[in-house]
DNA sequence: TAATTGACGGGCA
DNA sequence: GTGCCCGCCAATT
């Protein structure tokens, strides 16, 4: 509980990382062998095109559990030695890959849903 | 204030 | 399977 004393109505810094916060939130809920999509991660967090903001917060926080953030379709976009390293980690929490992708359909991991805000996608096409 | 960066996503050729 | 383009948006320069 915060009372408004402790908080100046809303500053600066809390509008401007709540958007990141509610993505490192959404992050540290992915489980120890599951996995989990940028896209995905937006959207639960409620933002469904802010899949760079989850880049941002993955780059910009420590202590979050990266490996098991994959890009669209299971994929590590990971470059050098930080993807070999993702893909162990991985590997040693049980994700199993197919090729170079995890096998989503094994271990991706379902946020609760309900907390979305709106979906919808940009006019492409 | 403007431009660039960033571990992205998806459609198309 | 690969390369290109555009959209998205906070943080950094």
């Amino acid at each position: 509980m915060i009372s408004a004393s402790s908080v100046k109505s809303g500053s600066l810094a809390e509008r401007s990382s709540r958007m990141r916060e509610r993505i490192v939130a959404t992050i540290r809920k992915i489980p120890k062998g599951r996995v989990s999509t940028y896209g995905a991660i937006a959207r639960a967090a409620g933002y469904p095109s802010a899949a760079r903001q989850v880049v941002g917060a993955l780059r910009r926080s420590v202590g979050l559990p990266w490996q098991r953030v994959l890009g669209a379709g299971g994929e590590i976009k990971l470059r050098g030695d930080s993807a070999i390293e993702q893909r162990l980690r991985l590997e040693a929490e049980g994700v199993t890959f197919r090729g170079r992708k995890v096998n989503l359909a094994r271990h991706e991991f379902h946020f609760s849903p309900g907390n979305k805000r709106g979906k919808g996608r940009a006019s492409k096409g």
